[in-house]
DNA sequence: CGCCAGGGCCTCA
DNA sequence: TGAGGCCATGGC
């Protein structure tokens, strides 16, 4: 077994399975995790949500979703109905909301045009980092978990825990991270999803910017390269 | 009070 | 192509 493929068992073993990524159920006001994704409503929430998160804690991004839910307009075309204003405040909690506001709403237009469940991979990703605002960790965040395609997500978090492993140069593109996971895994949604929602996890719990080495899973072996 | 959070765009070398 | 500034709220 290769080492990714193993950091993935002992994470794995330690905080149990994240069902990521949480969505509003039928009946619900807010957010749930381990719910499986069926409606096109779902898919298109994850990608509001991957917007709404960009470098915000999740907390944040949350409120303005259950804002956006209360408001009954989590569908494309309801924002899209929305002045930019308005839109603006209803997700203020998530900050950067002028920003993200336009952002949904170029990614509300793309959905009315688009079904992402029937389009390939490559091109998808290809049209996703075309839209303002979508850069390759939002657009594979939105492949990965709203269109369940097998692409691994790579964020800040990834490469500060691997970095800190001792894995990889500290400075490699996206691209490269993304293809050593790619070349070492097997490509398999469930297991990407599990994943990066895992190593999230693991930063928020031990591998933080200033790391709580003591506790940490991976004391023995981590290189410690802070 | 300062630091940080599930980035991305733009500018300027 | 890469470093630096900018966008902004809320929790700790």
């Amino acid at each position: 077994m290769n080492k990714l493929l193993q950091t993935f068992r002992i994470l794995h073993k330690a905080y149990g399975p994240q069902g990521w990524w949480p969505v509003t159920p039928e009946g619900e006001n807010k957010p749930h995790y381990g719910v499986k994704i069926t409606l096109q409503r779902h898919r298109f929430e994850i990608a509001i949500g991957a917007i709404l998160t960009q470098n915000t804690a999740w907390t944040n991004a949350e409120k303005a979703l259950i804002a956006l839910h209360a408001k009954n307009v989590l569908t494309p075309e309801k924002i899209l109905k929305l002045q930019k204003e308005k839109l603006a405040l209803l997700i203020r909690p998530a900050g950067y909301f002028n920003q993200k506001a336009e952002r949904l709403m170029t990614l509300a237009e793309f959905f009315t045009t688009t079904d992402i469940t029937q389009e390939e991979t490559t091109m998808l990703r290809t049209k996703l980092l075309a839209l303002q605002g979508v850069g390759p960790e939002t657009a594979d965040s939105i492949l990965l978990y709203a269109a369940e395609k097998p692409v691994f997500v790579i964020d800040a978090y990834t490469r500060r825990i691997f970095s800190r492993m001792g894995y990889l140069p500290e400075n490699g593109s996206y691209e490269t991270w993304q293809n050593l996971f790619h070349s070492m895994l097997p490509k398999d949604t469930i297991l990407f999803k599990e994943y990066h929602a895992l190593l999230v996890k693991h930063t928020k719990k031990a591998c933080r910017k200033r790391p709580v080495c003591e506790t940490c899973i991976f004391s023995d072996t981590c290189k410690k390269l802070v």
